[in-house]
DNA sequence: TTACATTTGACCATTGAAGTACAAGTTTTA
DNA sequence: TAAAACTTGTACTTCAATGGTCAAATGTAA
């Protein structure tokens, strides 16, 4: 997914992935598999590409947290399910912590 | 959030770590960190686990999955919106997926 | 006290993923 | 058709996480 999105941020820059490349300092067929959802993209590139393709690191850096997740939960029966628990675990926790603030 | 879990279930079944231990065939100190989170339980521990406890090893496992994803986005600024992106992720791809069957 | 249960800290081997390179092949485009 | 862009397969290294162990310390309950 996130391979994807670097593509289309690539060419709506019209660049080459050699370019890409470049300026991360790796081979282009790094760039390629990335794209192609073969490799996934290291976290250290993430702020360069930022810089590249001049948006926000952040968002960049939630999309590759999202394709992690994606990639770990896909082949689950029902991964729409694991995602609502661990939702329900970080609103407890929330709560419980506010809980505690309220205490002292 | 495992862990934690674990050790519930362990006492509600009047067990002690080194019977668990026993049955995994690990040490009681392995047992002790996974009850203290210091070490994430082994995924091939989980299907004995279920036995011992005698609840679904479906269950388990996606408490084991749930618990994965939890600690890598909990240290997030906004865990709750990375797990939107994905549910829309996943919601998405369902829908193409059905349309590719109906254009068939 | 004694014995059992649990925790802790230090340590270590294994494993799998990540990151990368290179060469050779294929596609695209001028 | 030639050059540039891209893809693919194989292979290598490195690195962090995992999955423990052991011994010693600490807690706890009879």
């Amino acid at each position: 997914m996130l391979g994807l999105k670097l593509r289309e941020l690539r060419e709506s820059n019209g660049l080459v992935q050699r370019q890409i490349a470049a300026q991360l300092e790796v081979d282009t067929a790094y760039i390629s598999k990335v794209e192609n959802e073969e490799k996934p993209i290291s976290k250290i590139h993430i702020s360069k590409l930022a810089q590249i393709f001049k948006i926000p690191e952040k968002e960049l850096l939630k999309m590759w947290l999202a394709d992690k997740i994606y990639e770990l939960i896909i082949d689950e029966e029902n991964p729409l399910d694991v995602l609502k628990s661990v939702q329900r675990q970080i609103v407890q926790n929330t709560i419980n912590q506010d809980n505690k603030k309220m205490a002292i």
